[in-house]
DNA sequence: CAAAAGACGGTAACAATGTTACCGTTTTCT
DNA sequence: AGAAAACGGTAACATTGTTACCGTCTTTTG
């Protein structure tokens, strides 16, 4: 087990009280993984929780017939709502998780985890405030779905991709983008063609120009 | 401050150590609502955090237009994750709080309940359950309206309602089931026309008998 | 390298759901 | 009793979901 103390400040000394940060340093493994690699799927116990140090993980549900709906991404510095709470309750994983981009995150196992819940202030202020952020994006995600039509989810969606990579160019299949969205392949090309005539962004195979009107 | 501790022993016995039963009989308040009665919308600041006696509590989210979509039912025995996630970081509430039926609640001031989360393993355990548990039922929400069919989850919705109030008969308006299910009223009255002419159901005015066939 | 297989996205046709509008009846308010 | 509001049926149209078919491009395979 290596010492991941000197990430770790950078990231998290404003957060987490010394002690804690030394402990996470010392009993924490380092774990990274590719774009688009799944690190756990519905079902699946959990044994780690993570922290991300950089990149963005990707937290979704899929269904029976492999339809999937994003719920929310976990970014550089945040923890994961679902591995904790699931984690500490023993219960398997209601969600996919997923490498949005390449992805390295300390890990520590459930039962430190815990320990932790009652020995530092500093980190059960940390999982509760990843529950509630968590817990709101999935509601945004539950009101869009609800709510929202389908052209703006899809703008929306756009965007959020291209914020994630930082850039204009997003290379995503429409199927790719219907699966992520819970809705069909059809609907998102049509809406794209629409989008496209508009002069909103332009299509590509396997590709999609953000325009700066968008 | 009553003494609550002959109503707790029943419920909460086997889940809360014996010390904490005795401080929430001390330092509760029991409040009761009547059926309907709104006790919290979204924005409004968490000031105690509930465990329900009897009676259920229904958490839902509310857009703009006034449009709602049922989350979750905090039953007897349970308590409420977005209270506690939300309390304990000084949020407010993301969603609406109403009693489905007549209800009584033990209520705790946050400042307590957070000093019992690192005092009491049992309590913890308590708070992880029911964010997981309630997490879950928020995720099948999404599950449901994203990639169910509108008649599947029209018949789940009447027998989820029959099963809470122990009645075939549902008082309920078309409007107030649209709104609950985050729809429209007319395709409430259209499905349930189709259902009551396949003998599924009789329609009255404001109210549904479900039949054994459903 | 050439043929086959698969992925991709455009399109049509239809089904399911959402939206607005209008109507007659029943209930509530005054 | 009369007015106003709530309720639910229905029509017409818009949006979204679903299946099917097609031509093009890419990858696989021999």
């Amino acid at each position: 087990m290596q010492d991941n103390s000197s990430q770790l400040n950078s990231i998290f000394s404003t957060r987490f009280e010394s002690l804690l940060i030394k402990e996470v340093g010392e009993r924490s493994m380092l774990i990274t993984a590719t774009a688009g690699q799944v690190l756990i799927t519905a079902g699946q116990n959990i044994k780690m929780v993570p922290m991300v140090m950089s990149g963005t993980l990707k937290v979704s549900r899929v269904n029976e017939e492999g339809q999937e709906l994003l719920l929310y991404y976990v970014r550089e510095g945040e923890g994961c709502a679902m591995t904790f709470s699931c984690g500490m309750m023993s219960q398997p994983s209601l969600v996919k998780g997923a490498a949005e981009d390449d992805l390295s995150m300390l890990c520590v196992p459930v039962s430190i985890m815990e320990e932790w819940m009652t020995k530092y202030p500093s980190w059960k202020k940390f999982v509760m405030a990843t529950i509630v952020n968590e817990f709101m994006d999935v509601i945004n995600s539950v009101d869009a779905v609800t709510f929202k039509k389908m052209d703006e989810r899809l703008v929306n969606y756009l965007k959020e991709k291209s914020k994630i990579s930082g850039s204009s160019l997003v290379n995503l299949s429409h199927q790719q983008i219907a699966d992520e969205m819970g809705t069909n392949r059809v609907v998102v090309s049509r809406l794209l063609k629409k989008l496209e005539i508009e002069k909103r962004l332009l299509l590509y195979r396997n590709q999609i120009k953000l325009l700066k009107e968008l």
